[in-house]
RNA sequence: GCCCGAGUGGUGGAAUGGUAGACACGACAGAUUCAAAAUCUGUUGCUUAACGGCGUGCCGGUUCAAGUCCGGCCUCGGGUACCA
């Protein structure tokens, strides 16, 4: 009798996948094409528990694809420039270039046990020359499209180490390395013009039906459209080229609350008024403390300064309004000015109480009598309003058909336009930084900003760089700036800054269609291969990376790279969960906490007998130590446990923990899996027996079951039907011959999630050829359906008990059988039913 | 702050508006064993002698029927434009 030995199982089928090539994806017409792509990993040295998880997903629809006559892409890349190499470069040594290739060769030795069905012949990593000079291809492409512009933005300023900071690296509002207070500082950057297709990426989402809704939400929500009114206000005595302020409002129906005028910190005027008074000077410089997030800047406590100026109201001329100063104000959205209702804006009645400004109503609850307020009054958009200070008389119903009478209004009135905006700003690409695609331009003292020529390129990154102090490398080097200028030959200097690795993610999935292509994409493998069709990632990325990526889809067949058919980048997406574990934690002697690794703690206590709290599942992160080393577990129990774990307990969408006794018991369950499949292996024929019907009838069922959870993803139901299969072939009377189908079946529906045990058992059963290439079985929808069911019978919606009845008898049988249950004569207690709902096959309720 | 989610036994979780707790872990009992491990069989939401009662984060609503739909909260998680 074999026993189950994982490890030797695995590396004789992964060889032998290999040898037969079967994961080479090359076009062909016969079948139908499925492109899987999981988010590609970046490259931080090792593999962790949330990668085998997602790849694992993966796996599982890329050999489910295969098995259903499909022509499979399942490829598998690195996502390699990025802020952590050069920070290990600057914290141990050595070279990001260095660090990040020698990351990717360990993890591809830590992926490779799993056991993925990757083509791994079309492998790259961002950081490849071959990849990032085709992304300054396109860059160049996108920039003679009008696609890419400069402009000034904000960005964090460490002024201590006089560098640009992530947000990643302000904490609490000072920088990482020096502590300084960080300043929010203008700087010119490179832009996609990706606001120019807010419109068409809003609506696009419609199309998008096998999109996560959440996703689509938060994405419209980002895109953000809006409608309103755009006016401005005259000043009174302001300076020359201030002589209106321009505003956008959402609520123009509340224009006669207004109160006052806020304007940005960096607004035009703003910045003018900071020349001329040392105290709006220092009051702006106040509001610059602090990093660029929209968080940051959200819960800052507010604070304003009247500038001292005035303007006037576009209704009433006499009327006079404050021009504040205030630091909530973004200079990037709408116009960078507001207008203030504190009766209806709950910060700006925050603001106006703060301020002692007026808050003057116009609209109440319409069953209140007082417009006193307590609070910002915001009427929900259903909830009918009477407003107290309508415009002539005009009768605006609701708070929604509020804003479109008062636009209107105001348009007749000729203040403002009706205007639609979009949140949505543009991508600031610019990095200053070392350790990503140089941005391929130079900037001529002659010629000004030139792009470079395409034939130059790729623009590498030089070697030999310095990265033991803060700020760009690139700026520092002594020779790789300097260039000829593309057009006039004349001396010119690189651009230093490097794109953001969003870009780099946002068409790595058309490169995996030609991988080796002289140009961005080759069309016709991207006609054939595009669009993904099932693409799967953490839900962290719901709002950027995709957004990026839809973007980029345009953009890409806007400059020809991408076939007009490649119209999103993603027609399926799926986001799954976080892997999570407990935490083991101890106190040192100033009662701070000291963290354990999960292997380091038995039964609640350490080596040396101390006694650890259990504080509850997180996230897997190495500070907190709750990780578990994939290696580790293939090691022990082999990679289809852990595949099988990883998809068993938890839905794919929702965080699963990882616990040592899972990994234990999916061990066992395998072992025994293969146990008794492999006695059916050994049984001899006995001819047909009673029992046969009713374990084929199961497995069909669970045919049917296990299929519906791999196509809607519920993975953890498949893998539960698979247990209960198993148990009902382990107790199975049937004959040898039924039994062997039966386990066929059964190694067959577990191939997608272990596919070395479902290879070897297969093998045994005597299953013709390698299990990974035989068709999916399919299900008899004769076998699905039993002839007697078991209707519950409720009582006024409480289950009173239940009847065994033929699946097509008449209605009035069902009722007949119902009111004669024990259960049910007990609950009436002599009582008449008024009404009885039959469900038919479902339910019935007895209603008194 | 704002946007989006999630919350069900001791634990992970199942459930087209129709039997709440499938499947699994753990626990308990039994078989096997000199004994243990492994394996096999059974029990297992809480409460009750039983009938029954209670029960899906909290409060309220719609419905013959609500974990599921609606309104209002609470807690936790993701994102918040330079982490990837």
């Amino acid at each position: 009798m074999p026993r189950y030995s994982a490890a030797d199982i695995e590396a004789k089928w992964q060889a032998a996948w290999e040898k037969a090539e079967i994961f080479s994806a090359r076009r062909s017409v016969d079948k139908p094409k499925y492109y899987v792509l999981e988010m590609f990993p970046y490259p931080s040295g090792r593999i962790h528990m949330g990668h085998v998880r997602n790849y694992t997903m993966g796996d599982v629809i890329a050999r489910y694809k295969m098995a259903t006559g499909h022509n499979v892409l399942h490829p598998m890349g690195w996502d390699a420039f990025g802020m952590p190499a050069e920070n290990a470069a600057m914290a141990i040594g050595g070279h990001p270039k260095t660090w990040t290739y020698n990351n990717i060769a360990d993890m591809r030795a830590q992926m490779k046990p799993l056991g993925l069905s990757i083509d791994w012949s079309r492998e790259f990593a961002t950081c490849d020359p071959e990849y990032y000079g085709q992304q300054q291809a396109l860059f160049l492409d996108m920039l003679a499209a009008g696609l890419v512009y400069r402009k000034n933005a904000i960005v964090n300023w460490d002024p201590v180490d006089m560098t640009v900071l992530a947000n990643e690296q302000v904490e609490q509002g000072r920088g990482w390395r020096s502590g300084a207070l960080v300043e929010r500082r203008e700087l010119t950057q490179w832009f996609f013009k990706i606001s120019d297709m807010s419109e068409e990426l809003l609506s696009a989402l419609d199309g998008l039906d096998n999109w996560p809704p959440k996703v689509k939400l938060m994405q419209a929500n980002w895109i953000g459209k809006s409608r309103g009114l755009q006016f401005s206000f005259s000043t009174i005595d302001a300076p020359i080229g201030h002589d209106r302020i321009e505003v956008y409002t959402t609520r123009p129906d509340t224009l006669l609350g207004a109160s006052f005028i806020g304007i940005s910190p960096d607004h035009p005027l703003a910045k003018h008024l900071e020349r001329e008074s040392p105290e709006i000077a220092a009051f702006n410089a106040e509001c610059r403390k602090g990093g660029t997030t929209e968080e940051a800047i959200e819960t800052a406590e507010k604070l304003g300064m009247d500038t001292g100026l005035r303007v006037r109201h576009p209704f009433d001329t006499a009327w006079e309004l404050p021009v504040f100063i205030a630091n909530f104000i973004l200079m990037d959205y709408g116009t960078g000015a507001i207008f203030g209702c504190p009766a209806h804006d709950q910060r700006d009645f925050e603001f106006a109480t703060k301020y002692e400004l007026p808050i003057i109503s116009t609209y109440l609850p319409s069953d209140s009598s007082s417009d006193e307020l307590s609070e910002a009054y915001v009427p929900p958009k259903t909830e009918k309003v009477f407003y107290n200070r309508g415009f002539a008389g005009e009768a605006w119903q609701t708070g929604n058909e509020g804003v479109d009478s008062a636009i209107a209004f105001c348009e007749a009135k000729g203040v403002g336009q009706g205007v639609t905006k979009y949140r949505l700003r543009d991508w600031g690409l610019s990095r200053q930084r070392y350790w990503g695609c140089p941005i391929p331009v130079v900037h001529c003292e002659a010629c000004g900003v030139v792009p470079e020529k395409t034939e130059n390129l790729p623009i590498e990154l030089p070697f030999d760089v310095e990265l033991d102090k803060p700020g760009n490398p690139l700026d520092r080097h002594p020779t790789w700036r300097n260039c000829a200028c593309p057009s006039c030959g004349g001396t010119a200097l690189r651009e230093t800054d490097t794109m953001d690795t969003f870009v780099d993610s946002s068409w790595y999935f058309a490169r995996f269609t030609s991988p080796q292509a002289k140009t961005p994409t080759d069309l016709a493998d991207a006609e054939y291969w595009m669009n993904v069709d099932q693409y799967i990632g953490g839900i962290e990325h719901a709002i950027l990376h995709l957004l990026y990526s839809r973007f980029f889809a345009r953009a890409m067949q806007i400059t020809g790279h991408l076939p007009e058919s490649a119209n999103e980048p993603f027609d399926a997406l799926f986001t799954q969960g976080m892997v999570t574990h407990e935490i083991y934690q101890t106190r040192d002697d100033r009662d701070r906490p000291v963290y354990h690794l999960p292997e380091d703690v038995t039964d609640g206590k350490l080596a040396d007998g101390t006694s650890v709290t259990v504080v509850p599942s997180a996230k897997m992160s190495k500070s907190k130590k709750n990780v578990v080393d994939p290696v580790s577990i293939i090691n022990s129990y082999g990679a289809d446990t852990a595949r099988w774990f990883m998809l068993s307990d938890s839905p794919p969408e929702r965080d699963v923990e990882w616990t040592a006794a899972g990994a234990e018991a999916t061990f066992k369950h395998l072992s025994r899996v293969y146990r008794i499949t492999t006695e059916i292996a050994e049984m001899t024929d006995n001819g047909p027996r009673a029992e046969d019907d009713s374990l084929l009838r199961e497995m069909h069922k669970a045919i049917h079951e296990v299929t519906q959870g791999i196509e809607s993803f519920g993975f953890n139901a498949s893998i539960a039907r698979l247990y209960a299969f198993t148990n009902t072939l382990s107790k199975s009377k049937a004959g040898a011959s039924a039994q062997k189908q039966a386990a066929l079946v059964l190694v067959q529906l577990m191939s997608p999630v272990t596919p070395h045990l479902a290879e070897d058992v297969w093998s045994l059963l005597g299953g013709e050829g390698l299990v990974s290439t035989v068709p999916w079985p399919i299900a008899d929808p004769d076998m699905l359906i039993d002839d007697t069911i078991t209707l519950p019978i409720q009582v006024n919606g409480k289950r009173r008990g239940e009847i065994s009845v033929p699946r097509e008898l008449e209605k009035a049988e069902v009722e007949k059988a119902a009111l004669e249950v024990d259960g049910v004569q007990r609950a009436l207690d002599g009582a008449t039913p008024k009404k009885i709902i039959v469900v038919p096959g479902r339910i019935v309720n007895v209603v008194v």
